[in-house]
DNA sequence: TGAGGGATGGGACCA
DNA sequence: CCATCCCTCA
């Protein structure tokens, strides 16, 4: 059968498993989402299943979407039918085709973690809390943690006062929630979860149709996730969950890896398959992960091999400060592209996304095209925002977050005396502020007034209109055009804003069911879009690594590898955090295909300061035969000779006084703590002490007349 | 209401 | 250093 051509034992017996639930660990560059996909064309292929009876779940869209395509690929039969998604979009599904049993209005909302975090400090605001005393973002976060795990306000913890009122809030968030019909995307996960745990002939119905479950990236479920999947398979049905432990590195947004270990229990595995041959990279690169990952203890084991050739060492390049590492990658960059690699076939990347501005200056100014991933994506950016704030008030009018965005935007003089006005009359009528502007009488009513006829006017003129009419009809009448066309730098926006009836179009296009406003509206909320335009051309790909997660490329960069970066600071006060440090380095290295370059730098300038960093550890964490230093080895740099163009390099850190034979940023080693970098200095003669970073030891002040120091 | 000053804080991500 | 927030003042 030509669907099982070419696929190695491991994978044959993955895809062929016959009726049972399975673990497959699957390592990087494994051929994990072939597994997945042949394994759905396989099961329908043989009459196992019919497509109806698939359910098939990722983290992200674009997943999902390649799922899909494989599988349309692989099959001559429809897909529909077929529920592939991610989570959330999967539970909005549900919830759209069963919102009364949910106890949702039909027209229900989706906030994303922007609109619900105006939401908590609009909560906030109406209980009289101290901002201070209970931060939004911290308020927020309790509230999704809570979901996360399960717990309605009433079963959180509340060990103290402060818990209680946190529980008080909550409860008083998802009360706001219900009453202006909007979901946040915890509260998609939770709600469909109550809704078939609660329901019972529901519950049965779908664990009766969906005989195969398969689960990408089972690494990164959170519980209830994993509950929410308990809660769909019935006594009939099996799971088939892929992943990987080792590139597990989300545990700070609540991904829980000891869900595989309580799958394998729950649901009686008894054979894990492991998928270790590795079609992505040289075999040096897969020996220094390798290597690397070992140094983690608590792991389901793994060894990633491949049949090709060892190919050329990994190659580490320290420099003398940021400035110097970035001018360096640029060099090499421009050295792979006359060697003939494309630059979209190299990628950058780095810890956190404060190291990409010093990697872009230098690159600019070597004038190499590039593309950093992150920030803002489509539908987040403030126009748009806008845009469907007014589409939610058009759907419904009940939708307070939508109301407040932009019923002063563009400027109509209504300010917050009004607001505070029309929100009392709301709370003491019951209603939503949309309903409760008839109440209020005066100079502020009429204002007041005449937005909520605009409103209604929009509605009436869309009716009946398709999509993307209703868009641009909405544009034109509300006066975003107008306002953005007067704006001095609005340029960039009216092109978005015209990008979204655009994006209306595409939708109904691609859509065969459901076209309405509302479910367009659900798509902006679930699919937030493009990072960045530009995926034509060829750049440089820069991002962080948690991003680089699912790519590869020819060449790689891994830059910034000091203590206190990489591994982050935080991460020594975080349980396990450590070993995440480690996995995502694992997770940066299997990125390679040929070509791997580690980089690190001596000083680096962060919050306005200089910093002094001794290497990664993990750079000693890979075996020094798989290793080339393109610099000498540690520490013995000669001073930087005629390098560098851009001011800050040259702006050497304030000197110091330092006692005599001693300056900051020299390398020493001590007895006890290893190798450091001086950092900082005070006092003289018998009282002088030297502060110094030892990386994993920590930063230390010592007193120079007893400490043991000598030079590196 | 919006421009501008001053304080503040700063990890990573997707839905 | 730089972005963001909040507050003040014209």
């Amino acid at each position: 059968m030509s669907l099982l051509a070419n696929l190695n034992p491991e994978q044959l017996a993955a895809v062929t498993l016959p009726n049972q639930s399975a673990l497959i660990l699957a390592g990087a560059g494994s051929g994990k989402t072939r597994v997945l996909t042949t394994r759905i064309a396989w099961l329908i292929q043989t009459g196992n299943v019919s497509p109806a009876g698939v359910l098939a779940v990722t983290f992200t869209n674009k997943a999902a979407k390649e799922m899909l395509t494989r599988i349309s690929a692989m099959l001559p039969v429809s897909t529909r039918g077929m529920w592939v998604g991610t989570f959330h979009g999967l539970c909005n599904r549900l919830l759209r085709a069963h919102y009364r049993d949910a106890g949702l209005p039909q027209l229900f909302q989706i906030l994303d973690s922007a609109d619900q975090l105006s939401l908590v400090k609009r909560v906030l605001k109406s209980m009289n809390v101290d901002e201070d005393r209970f931060p939004p973002k911290q308020v927020q976060h309790f509230i999704n943690g809570n979901k996360e795990e399960g717990r309605r306000a009433s079963k959180a913890d509340a060990f103290d006062e402060f818990g209680r009122r946190l529980c008080e809030i909550y409860a008083a968030y998802d009360e706001q929630c219900q009453r202006e019909g909007v979901v946040d995307f915890a509260e998609l996960l939770l709600r469909s979860f109550e809704l078939l745990s609660k329901n019972e002939i529901l519950r049965e119905h779908y664990q009766g149709r969906f005989r195969h479950v398969l689960v990408d990236e089972f690494q990164d479920t959170n519980r209830l996730q994993y509950r929410w999947l308990k809660l769909l398979t019935g006594p009939g049905s099996v799971i088939f969950a892929v992943g990987d432990d080792d590139q597990s590195i989300y545990a700070f947004r609540g991904a829980n890896v000891g869900n595989m270990a309580d799958f394998e229990r729950d649901f009686h595995v008894d054979n894990v398959i492991r998928l270790e041959q590795n079609y992505r990279s040289h075999g040096n690169i897969l020996d220094a992960a390798n290597a690397l990952i070992s140094n983690n203890r608590k792991r389901l084991g793994k060894n990633l091999w491949t049949s090709e050739g060892h190919g050329e060492p990994l190659r580490i390049y320290e420099a003398q400060t940021d400035g110097y590492e970035a001018h360096w990658l640029a060099e090499e960059v421009q050295a792979l592209n006359r060697d003939g690699l494309a630059r979209h076939e190299i990628g950058v990347l780095y810890r956190s996304n404060a190291q990409s501005r010093i990697l872009e200056h230098a690159l600019f100014s070597a004038g190499i095209p590039y593309r950093v991933y992150g920030g803002l994506r489509f539908f987040e950016r403030m126009e748009i925002k806008h845009a469907l704030a007014y589409l939610r008030l058009i759907a419904s009018s009940e939708d307070d977050s939508a109301f407040l965005r932009v019923v002063n935007f563009p400027v109509r003089g209504i300010g917050a005396r009004s607001l505070e006005a029309l929100q009392d009359a709301a709370r003491t009528g019951g209603t939503s502020l949309f309903n409760a502007v008839p109440k209020l009488a005066g100079k502020a009513g009429n204002a007041l007034g005449a937005f909520a006829a605009l409103i209604a006017a929009l509605r009436k003129e869309t009716e009946g209109l398709a999509l993307p009419e209703i868009v641009e009809h909405m544009l034109a009448k509300s006066g975003l055009l107008a306002y953005f066309q007067a704006e001095k730098d609005g340029a960039d926006r009216l092109e978005n804003l015209q990008e979204l009836v655009n994006a209306a179009a595409t939708f109904v296009q691609e859509q065969d069911d459901a076209q309405d406003l509302a479910s367009f509206l659900a798509h902006a909320a679930l699919e937030a879009g493009e990072h960045q335009a530009g995926e034509g051309s060829d750049a440089l790909q820069l991002m962080t690594v948690h991003s680089a997660k699912g790519l590869e490329f020819q060449a790689v960069f891994v830059t910034g590898l000091e203590e206190g970066l990489f591994p982050h600071e935080q991460s020594r006060n975080e349980d396990d955090g450590l070993e995440e440090e480690r996995r995502l380095m694992y997770v940066a290295i299997t990125r390679a295909r040929a070509r791997l370059y580690l980089s690190f730098s001596q000083n680096r300038m962060l919050h306005g300061q200089t910093r002094y960093n001794v290497a990664s550890r993990f750079l000693d964490e890979i075996p020094v035969g798989l290793v080339k230093w393109l610099t000498p080895r540690m520490g013995s740099m000669p001073l930087p000779g005629p390098v560098l163009a851009s001011a800050r390099d040259v702006a050497k850190p304030a000197p110091r006084a330092t006692p005599a034979g001693w300056r900051i940023g020299q390398n020493v080693v001590h007895a006890k703590f290893g190798q450091g970098v001086i950092v900082d200095a005070e006092g003289q003669g018998p009282d002088a002490r030297l502060q110094i970073n030892f990386g994993r030891q920590g930063m230390k002040w010592l007193a120079l007349e007893y400490a043991k120091l000598s030079a590196a």
